[in-house]
Order: structure tokens, then sequence, then C-alpha cells
DNA sequence: TTTTCGATTTAAGGTTCTCTTAAGGTATTG
DNA sequence: CAATACCTTAAGAGAACCTTAAATCGAAAA
């Protein structure tokens, strides 16, 4: 019960995953590749962490797999370029996604929250007064209204509203919510911000926190 | 017990760092180059502190092998220019991070906090009477009374709050709290303490304790 | 492939906020 | 009291941030 099983053909990547989520005090299976993965094999395990690999269709066809003979919650791990990959992934069903690089911490934190709640739960959603984000279907709506916001947009929202209240600092989010590949700037992220708040209509919603970042004021 | 290993190549500076460590009574292995570290000569240490050393592998190497075989903290010192080595040590489970310059004493106080606790747990609130700071939020109430502070304000009072009822030395606020780089002046400090007074409406709560510091009293 | 369109980034100028300095004042000590 | 340490205020410099528009990039359509 409760067991982790984790399918990742990297090496290092495996290790450090496991050695994090053994310490996190969380049984955990890995597997070296999907490729012969059996059903029997699932047995005690209340949730995968499946990494997509290249770009290929492995993953993905293990993802659909998993999907037709289970209903285990799947959290899918995948590099970053393809956002397409993310898509296909949530259509078929993933509950959660990380783009690489990450943060172990953070998905010790993500597979402890999926396990926590009662299983076939698979929406991943977050209310924040009348803030709206569901993540699976990417859309937000505020005040019943709904929001048309781009993928960056959308990804720094969630990312405010998920630890609402807190303040989230700027080069946080410059290196885990927007592309770390392409080193974006400050100034990008102002513009983003800039735009969001417009859409929002609500210059309240977001906060600057000067010297640090911004903040999503929870009511 | 409560060793600490530094791996540092740069003699100048292990020196430096040796001698601080030593001086605040942490018993201290300096190993000039990390390549032939054994396993074995990790009993007895708490902690390591490593340095990346130049923007090559080398430093990173090490990490891994340490994060492999063991789970002690490593607190890793790099140049400030790589973000992209910040993500990846945190990435292979650093569980800190200092970029140089830095001063000597903050890394041995941060050595310490991470000495002090068993587990990777931050204290984030601080409450000392009607004192309520929030390190998370970046938020400070005085008397059920939001504050509105500056980012220098705040890690003042954080820092006084956190060790409250000790005096703090003034050197050590214009070190540590205020930013090394711009190396203000006792003056600067004075008028952040009279503005936080201003903002506290209380001149009794940050207490001046001639020729040391301050205090903040604690009730 | 080329075109097109929307998303994202860059550039530039403007705005707001913070930090520091300076200067005159007040408290504390010997 | 003289000397030192500290307080307060105001103002300028500079940092951090915002906004708009234009350029670039990338994915899908033609």
């Amino acid at each position: 019960m409760n067991d982790v099983l984790l399918i990742e053909d990297d090496e290092a990547l495996g290790q450090q995953v496991t050695e994090h989520l053994v310490k996190a005090g969380l049984h955990t299976q890995w597997l070296k590749t999907g490729r012969r993965l059996q059903i029997a094999d699932l047995t005690g395990v209340s949730l995968v962490v499946l990494d997509l690999m290249l770009p290929g269709v492995h993953g993905l066809d293990i993802l659909k797999h998993l999907r037709t003979h289970s209903d285990l919650p799947v959290l899918v791990l995948s590099a970053r370029q393809d956002s397409s990959d993310k898509v296909r992934a949530l259509q078929l069903g993933a509950d959660d996604y990380m783009t690489k690089p990450f943060w172990p911490k953070e998905l010790v934190e993500r597979v402890r929250a999926r396990l926590r709640r009662p299983t076939m739960q698979t929406t991943d959603c977050c209310t924040v007064g009348d803030l709206e984000i569901d993540l699976e279907r990417r859309t937000a709506r505020f005040k019943r209204c709904d929001l048309r916001l781009t993928r960056a947009e959308f990804d720094i929202l969630f990312a405010l509203a998920r630890r609402a209240g807190r303040a989230i600092e700027r080069d946080w989010l410059l290196e885990n919510v927007l592309d770390p590949e392409r080193e974006a700037t400050q100034r990008t992220l102002d513009v983003h911000i800039s735009r969001l708040r417009k859409k929002l209509a609500d210059r309240e919603l977001i906060e600057t926190v000067w010297g640090i970042g911004y903040r999503l004021v929870a009511k």
C-alpha cells in the first residue's frame, strides 16, 4: 500500500528520484524500462511516476496501457521541449505533469499530494477566492468569467495560485515556470504579469512584493 | 560528531572559511580536492560544504557521488555567473546554496542552522508577543495590524524577531541582513530602524543596546 | 514549402518605490 | 561638560517595476 512505481530509464535520475521518495517514507519500485510492464506488477502500487523519455511514443504507449488497465494516478515527467507531449499526456489521462529539470523535492511533494487525496480524483484544480484554475483542462476563471490565457500566463497564474498568499520569487518563476532553457529576462516576466493583470481586470489580485517577486492575495 | 567537511580548492578561501568555522566551535576537515573523496572519509561528518569550483562538472560529480552514498546535508558554494549550476545543484539534492562572494559569517550561520535542524524543515513564521512575521508570505503584523514594510525593513525585523530578547549586533545586521554588496554604513541602519519604529508605532519594541546593537523585547 | 497567425520576447521610455546620504538634533557615557 | 553613539527628517540617486509597441519565434494552415 502506498507504493510508488517509478518508470525511468535514466540511471542517475532514477537513482536520485528513488532516493528522495524513499527518504520521504514512500516505498518505491524502480523499473528501468516500461516495455515489459505487466499489470501484475501493479499490485500494491498506489501511484506511478512515468518518464516519457525521448520524444518517441514509448512513454505515451505505456501511459495508454496503464490507463486502459488501471485507474492509478500517473505523474508524467518529460523534457520541456515538447509542449505537445504535455497536451497528449493530459489527454491520455495523466494526473500530473512535470517538465525536466525539476526539483526532486517538488516531485515528492506532488506525489504526496496525489496520494493524500482519495484516488480517482483527476482534476488538479485550485480555487482561491474568485479565481478557479483547472490544471488538467488548462482553464481559468475569475469572478465566474472565463479567461483566455496563453501558456506562459496560465503557468504563472497557476504557480501563484497554488501557493496563494505566499510571496513567490521572480527568479523562481523565471527558472521554474518560464522555459529555463531560454533564460528569459526579468522584463519578459514583467510583461506576462502585466498582461495577466489586464486580463484579470484587477490590479490588486497579483501583488508586487518589492525586491522579491509577486503574491496572489488570498482572502 | 558535528564535524564539517569542507571541499575547497582555493587556498585562501579554504583557509578563511576553515578559520571561521573553527572559531564558531565546529570541528572542520578541509579537503583541497574532492577527486579522491572516499566515503570512508565521511565518518563523523555531519555536513559537507562543497565548492563547485570551475564551471566544469567536477563539483557536480562530487555532489552526485555524495548523494548516492550518503544523505548528509550538502551546502554548495559557487560563482555567481552560472544560474544553471544552481539549478543542477539543487536537482542533485544540494540542501543549500551560496554564491560567491559571500560573508563567512553567513556561511557559518547557515551551516549551524543546517546542523541544528535534524530534517529539512525551515522555520518560516515567527511570533513574538503582538508581532507576527511570516517569512514565506513576507508579511508582518503588529497588534493585529498589517505592516507595510520595505525589503530591508522586513529583513531587519525578522532577524531581530527570530532571536527576540537577544541583542543583535549592528555589524551583524549590516553584514548579514543588508545587501553585503552595497556595504551600507551605520547611518543607513539607523534610518531603517527609525522607520521601523515609526511604522510599528511603538518606540519600545525595538530597544537600543548601547555600543552593541538592538534587541526586540520579548514579553 | 511558404504563409499566416498568435504567442513570446525585446526594446524603450515612463513610473514608482527604496535606499542612502547629509545634516542637524538628542540621548548616553565618563 | 565633552565626546560618542544614536535618532530623525528630507531629498536625491538609483533600482525595480510597468506598459506599450515592435520584432521575433513557432506552430499550424495553405
